[in-house]
DNA sequence: GCAATCTAACCGACCGGTCAGTCAGTGTCA
DNA sequence: TGACACTGACTGACCGGTCGGTTAGATTGC
């Protein structure tokens, strides 16, 4: 291993963070081990717990800082429109950006679920997903509904369905066999989907076809 | 080990996989060992790859099942009703039917996500997942659109609205800390969300609350 | 009717490998 | 020189998969 310079304690934690996403975006978290993330970092497994007491905390944190961060972009996409239906529009090109974004973030969000799904710490975590979720989601709705753009009864369960169609299609995604090929069509499904249900019935709509 | 006399095949593997059902809900893929599911089924280590020639088959045989059974009951109670109102509330009632049965199957359904993500053999099955439920929750759509009652534009990509609403919501549930007392607020947000989207605008709907 | 023989279901000790976490020691910098 | 950053060999626990041995129950021969 080559010899550099000390590095502050957070640039080592942030480069220790982005090379495990990048594990456990390809491995998955119980298959990636505390060397692999050493290797991808450039340093020794003996750094990794010097800077996290343990695997388990390092992807608690790994996972606060992704939700952070997705919040804050998902944040500044909505403030850089104000119109709702581009506000929708900017929400979906952030959430499906690239294939192999999507790939990378989509595994790791499964799995984090799995985890979240198990374990008190990582529960916490999910849960203050969904609740920044929520309030943004929830946010951009309001705002339609007031200028009269969008016509849903409560906004607040809008923005939950919202949220189930970004997430459910995800899903769906992962399952293709193709998912470069796929991902246009998804990526355009789940505007149209999201805006068909909180436009306002369009002429044509009611009717076969 | 008390010693019982031979069982068949088929009662084997299938003790084996409701073991294996039960252990991958509460722990997970990787953190289930083979011993545990033997324990569970009552029968020691080797009979579990007697039966199954590694840990990865079985949990493909079981995902495999768990599929083909999640369909058959999806299709039979979609049968048993003809109005299309009622055939989605029948498919909720199916997926929503308590809160001890949903976290066993969405965390074994969570788990599986993860693998399919990854693995080839098991995204094949999950995307014969995903096959079924189209076929199943489009043909309820298109039934509702031909009986005149829901008003949407595409029963395929309405489908695959209602069941990423299906899932979505599923994963938002796990992440509320008392899975128990949100269980019903979420069943019936679910068959509400799904309505609202399927049903024509009514009067109300398109204005503020 | 029953012992001898056979078959395959079943057992569980064991092996080879893996990995989280430890720690004694080395390098770096103020 | 002392404090801190860092290394990587090491440990101990764990686990998937193997395999030699055991036994229930079926089959055969008399």
């Amino acid at each position: 291993m080559v010899r550099t310079s000390h590095a502050t304690e957070s640039e080592r934690r942030l480069v220790l963070l982005k090379s495990a996403f990048r594990e456990v975006a390809e491995k998955g978290f119980s298959e990636v081990t505390l060397d692999d993330i050493a290797r991808r970092a450039g340093v020794s497994k003996g750094v990794t717990l010097y800077y996290f007491d343990s695997k388990e905390e390092l992807f608690r944190e790994l996972f606060s800082w992704l939700i952070d961060s997705i919040h804050a972009r998902m944040r500044e996409a909505v403030a850089a429109e104000t119109d709702p239906i581009e506000r929708i529009r900017a929400l979906v090109a952030l959430i499906f950006p690239s294939p192999s974004k999507n790939r990378a973030f989509f595994r790791a969000f499964v799995d984090f679920c799995g985890l979240a799904a198990r374990r008190e710490a990582f529960r916490e975590v999910n849960e203050r997903f969904y609740a920044g979720c929520r309030a943004i989601d929830g946010g951009i709705v309001e705002d339609g509904m007031r200028k009269g753009v969008f016509a849903v009864r409560d906004p607040r369960e809008a923005g939950s369905t919202i949220r189930a169609i970004f997430d459910g299609l995800m899903m769906q995604w992962l399952a293709e066999r193709d998912l470069e090929a796929s991902f246009p069509a998804y990526r355009e499904r789940c505007e149209r989907q999201i805006l068909t249900y909180l436009l306002p019935a369009t002429p044509g709509k009611g009717e076969r076809r």
